[in-house]
RNA sequence: GGGGAGGUACCCAAGUGGCCAAAGGGGGCAGACUGUAAAUCUGCUGGCAAACGCCUUCGGGGGUUCAAAUCCUCCCCUCCCCA
């Protein structure tokens, strides 16, 4: 089949290296290239993803798409779910293990990253393996002779051991088994090409020292730039609460890039979309609001379609420009269905609402102090009519339209029918 | 094993008997302005309560006291130096 033909060498390191931050070694990689067209063998390439959180957002489309161009140059794509390195957790100063997943939890995880790769690269293409196949095999031995394999001088010098060894915080001697860990995968793997971003760097290192360890040839480490998040310093991250699922609704992906600073835009136009440079320099002799929304609806468009991310950039006119309501609100009905709360006290049928609790209910606000937090100031509106008064009431058997901030809007039917 | 320094709210960090739900900064949220940008200004930032106020919180347990984040005691955890 034809799909054993490579472009030739320089066209395919053009690709690889376009948005890379950095090519472990160069040299090697050409080697490497030079070596599988000959033979017409496609090189391995491995991308190791967290098996905790299965749910991808922007920041992970950086790789995935670097992932995608070697696959469209006919390489092998191995994508590793790191169900057994997932209990060590990459090293960030925590000091705990998590509890490994269950067989069910694996297989469901495994599911839904299938379908959120999809949206990037081809599925049918891709081989998938789970690391707990041989890393929950190997015997304290075995580890023994691995670790013997590297210093912990070595292992200091990974940035964030080294910052937390000079800021006398604590690093747990399991944490050196991270890196291992993932160095073994490649291992397993015979991998040419290891992906990641650059705070992987030493990660995918150890892979080569590791590799070498083993008699075989080391891969090549390649590494691309950490989106920043919507707040535009700190990378993306779910826990940072700064990211845009790529399985958000497309209105919420087109709301959060708009609100994306206005030099950020650009790194993320970049990085982000295939939007070609002659037409991004364009864009920036434009309105930045005009330019914003030209890359809110691309990538919108990438992971819902075109028809979506027009309907999205509507809603955002709409909403967030003229300031209207959405065209579709959600419904909360209050009291909640299915008695959640024993003890808390709601009043009796038929009875005035204090409004901080009805907010509280339809899960607008976290607590009914927050409730009177917003409330205060000036947050909340019933019915497009904006409530001060912490001490408002609402009478039950109607449905109120209740809006928090700028952006939480429900429909809310307060029962009286119990 | 010995000696020393520490553990405060989302984070950093002050507080060493009452005036502490706990200074200050960061972050976050809300309001004004605006392009859901940047910058700026203002307010809020444990829970319950319309309110007086009540309850929980300063690594964990026990104790002293009218009163403890602050004092005593035991325990857990982290860092440094020495062995």
């Amino acid at each position: 089949m034809s799909r054993l033909e490579f472009p030739p060498v320089d066209e395919q390191l053009k690709i690889i290296r376009r948005g890379a931050s950095d090519v472990i070694v160069e040299a090697e990689l050409s080697q490497k290239l030079e070596r599988s067209r000959r033979a017409r063998a496609p090189l391995k390439v491995k991308l190791g993803l967290d098996p905790t959180a299965p749910d991808l957002h922007l920041g992970h489309t950086v790789v995935l798409t670097k992932l995608r161009d070697f696959q469209e140059l006919g390489h092998q794509v191995i994508v590793i779910i790191g169900d057994f390195t997932g209990m060590i957790g990459d090293p960030t100063g925590r000091s705990e293990t998590r509890k490994p997943l269950t067989r069910d939890e694996i297989r469901a995880n495994a599911d839904t990253y299938r379908a959120q790769l999809g949206k990037v690269i081809d599925m049918s293409r891709t081989r998938v393996e789970f690391n707990s196949t041989w890393l929950s095999a190997l015997t304290f031995e075995h580890i023994i002779r691995e670790t013997a394999s590297l210093t912990v001088a070595r292992m200091l010098q990974r940035e964030d051991f080294a910052a937390r060894y000079a800021a006398e915080r604590p690093i747990s001697l399991h944490e050196f088994l991270y890196p291992i860990a993932q160095a073994y995968d490649s291992v397993a793997l015979s991998a040419d090409v290891e992906l990641g971003g650059t705070d992987q760097t030493f990660n995918l290192l150890v892979g080569r020292d590791l590799q070498r360890a083993h008699g075989q040839e080391p891969q090549i480490a390649l590494t691309l730039p950490l989106l920043e998040g919507l707040d535009g310093v700190q990378k993306m991250s779910k826990s940072l609460g700064n990211y845009v699922g790529i399985n958000e609704r497309p209105e919420d992906i087109f709301g959060k890039l708009m609100s994306v600073s206005d030099t950020m835009m650009w790194r993320y136009f970049e990085l982000l979309t295939r939007i070609p440079p002659a037409e991004i320099a364009t864009l920036r002799a434009a309105h930045p609001m005009d330019a914003k929304k030209r890359l809110a609806r691309a990538i919108t468009a990438q992971y819902h379609g075109d028809g979506a991310a027009t309907e999205a950039e509507a809603h955002f006119a709409r909403v967030h420009q003229h300031r209207d309501l959405p065209d579709e609100i959600e419904t909360a009905r209050v009291p909640a269905d299915g008695g959640t709360a024993a003890g808390r006290a709601l009043p009796p049928r038929g009875a005035p609402w204090p409004l901080g609790l009805v907010l509280k209910e339809a899960g607008l606000v976290s607590s009914t102090s927050e409730a009177r937090r917003m409330i205060q100031q000036g947050a909340v509106e019933i019915d497009r009519r904006r409530v001060t008064s912490v001490e408002e009431t609402l009478a039950p058997g109607r449905e109120y339209l209740i809006q928090v901030g700028k952006r939480r809007f429900k429909r809310v039917v307060l029962g009286s029918d119990g």
